[in-house]
Parts: C-alpha cells; sequence; structure tokens
DNA sequence: CAAAAGTAGTTCAACGTTGAACTATATGGT
DNA sequence: ACCATATAGTTCAACGTTGAACTACTTTTG
C-alpha cells in the first residue's frame, strides 16, 4: 500500500530542499550572467555552440542538437534562430529526412565558442568545480544520475543517456 | 602562483558538468510545471507565498521576502505584484521604515498554500528525495552548502545563512 | 497503395525575468 | 542642520521561454 495522504518535510529534508533551491536560482543565473556580459550569448545559446563545435561535421539535426542542450523542440528552433541572426549558425535542410532540418556551425561561429569558451569555462571552476574536493564531485555525480534518471526516465536528453552509458 | 592560461575540462569533469547542467534544467523545469498545471503559479511564486504562511505574522518586508525566494529586488516586486493582482498577498507601508513595504499573505492566500502544498511537496519527494538515499541526501547537502558560499559569499539569499548556522 | 498515425520542426501569443533607470526615504559625517 | 551617500522598492523596455496549434513529411497498417 502506498501512502497516500502527504507526507510533509521534515525538517533536514526541507533544509536540503530550500538549499537546492537557492542552488538551482543561483548556479544558472550566476552562470547565464557570465555569458551574458562576456559574451552576449545565453547559457543554452552557449552549449548549443559548443555542442555543434564537438561535431566531426559541425552539424547537427535540431531534435539531437535540442537532447544536448537541454532544450524542448520549441525552444531549440528559437535559440537556432537567434544563433543565425547573430552570424553563428546556418540552416540545412536534412538530406535523409525531409522533415528534418540542420544546424551548422559556421566559421564565426567557430570562432565565437573559441573565444567564449575559456571564460565560461574558467567560471564553472570557480563556481562548481575549484569549490569541490575529488570525493565531493563523485558524490555529486553519483546524485545527479539518480535525479536525472527519475526526471528523464526515457533518456530523451543526451546527458541522461550518458548517465546511463557510464 | 595561480594558473593563467585557462584550464580545459577533463572527461570526468566535463561529464559532470554537463549531468548538472541537465539537472539544473530539467528539475526547475518538472517542478515550474507541476506548480502551474495544479494551482497556477511559479517557483518563486509558490515559495513567496510558503514563506509568507511560515511567519506569525504572514508578512514580510520585500527585501527579506527576495532574500528567502532567491528572488533579486525586481523580481520580487514583480512577483508579488503578481500575487496582489490573484488576491494572495497585499502590500502595506512598513511602519518602521518609510522606504519599506510590507508584503502580507491574506486569508486566501493562505488557503492557496494549503491547498497546493501537498501537490508540490509529493513531486518534491518523487523527484528529489525518493530516489535518493539518507546517505546521498546528507552528501547532497553538504556540496550544496559549499557551493553555496561561493555563489552567494555574502550571505544575502536566507537559504545560505541557513547554511552557515547549521 | 491509400489512409491513419507518428515524427520533425516552426510559429504564435502570453508570460516571467532581466538590468538599468528612477523615486523616495534614511543614515552618516562635518 | 545639511549634504552626500546608501538603502528600499518600483517601473520600463527588451528579451527568452512556454505550451498549443500548425505544416510538412514519413512510417505503419490494413
Amino acid at each position: 500500500m502506498t501512502e497516500q495522504t502527504p507526507r510533509w518535510l521534515n525538517p533536514d529534508e526541507r533544509r536540503v530542499w530550500l538549499r537546492l533551491s537557492a542552488l538551482m536560482e543561483l548556479l544558472p543565473a550566476a552562470l547565464d550572467a557570465q555569458l551574458q556580459r562576456d559574451a552576449d550569448l545565453t547559457k543554452t545559446g552557449y552549449l548549443t555552440l559548443a555542442m555543434l563545435s564537438e561535431e566531426p561535421t559541425r552539424s547537427l539535426r535540431m531534435s539531437e542538437l535540442g537532447a544536448r542542450s537541454n532544450a524542448s523542440p520549441s525552444r531549440i528552433s528559437h535559440v537556432v534562430s537567434r544563433l543565425e541572426r547573430g552570424g553563428w549558425v546556418r540552416r540545412e535542410k536534412s538530406p535523409d529526412d525531409g522533415r528534418g532540418q540542420l544546424a551548422v556551425l559556421t566559421d564565426a561561429g567557430w570562432d565565437k565558442v573559441v573565444a567564449s569558451a575559456p571564460g565560461h569555462v574558467e567560471r564553472v571552476r570557480q563556481l562548481v568545480l575549484d569549490p569541490l574536493e575529488a570525493d565531493d564531485l563523485a558524490r555529486l555525480d553519483a546524485v545527479v544520475v539518480k535525479l536525472l534518471d527519475v526526471l528523464d526516465p526515457d533518456a530523451r536528453f543526451a546527458a541522461t543517456a550518458l548517465a546511463r552509458q557510464v
């Protein structure tokens, strides 16, 4: 029999939850602020460029790009449009599938990633990697894997699939 | 001497970081979706009502409310305006400080929290508390405390101050 | 091979957030 | 007391995201 009446949070749970809520608000905001200021890019915009830059072909289907950038179809479409306006990305029809679109990183887009990556990576180090011991990092990773497993049971997002392979 | 050239992420770091990025995208989105659907509230809107409901006076200064809801002054002002429009909160002049405003939870607002809390708490359990062992939770907490310490060194937000007391 | 169902991606309007500029009040130094 | 500075909160316009509705193409099924 599952417990039907909602179980309230005990003080320990409440504390963890409030802290985690704060983290989920503050960490993305801090990273967005850095990228906005230094590169005029959103976190998702940056990640999108980064993901494209790691492909041998420097291109990816919209849906795959969304999966890697943690973005819904609607969102990735907007993000790519914005990047396209900036000249960092262009769209191409997919050769295999008439419905499909390819997002292709332009040369300017490549330069953009190269230019903005160091500053962003440095900020990620400052805020996340450096404050944690190797142990902490491993534990955090294990916890995050468990949470992603529940959040994204069908592994629609690349990070969840990654979690299951490794 | 600090390392000046930007240090790139090694594969382990990259993996943790990509997973954490996905978590920071997916978890807030999942909770926002639940609150939006079931209570027509944002995560911050809910948290704002919840924080007020825990005060003996059912009221809080705008700035303190922002600190507890992880919201900037601008944001908390908008959030309270929206809640005010819904009739869940009203504004009062602060008696002590002519610049100050008090956000006061109305009776309807109280009922609103009471009505929406169980569903939200249940979702938090499903997505965060239940998938983790007690050990995991303690480790996660320790890590989050360290990260908040860096993100919010002056403890402007209540969760960071909480992290330092306990 | 036709009809139905599914998949890929885009567009729309509504909404919430952002950072900057601004108003009003309070505090500290001389 | 006075002026400069700091603090509290709001408003504005610009922007990014959301979910629903929609178009176009593809796959499945009978």
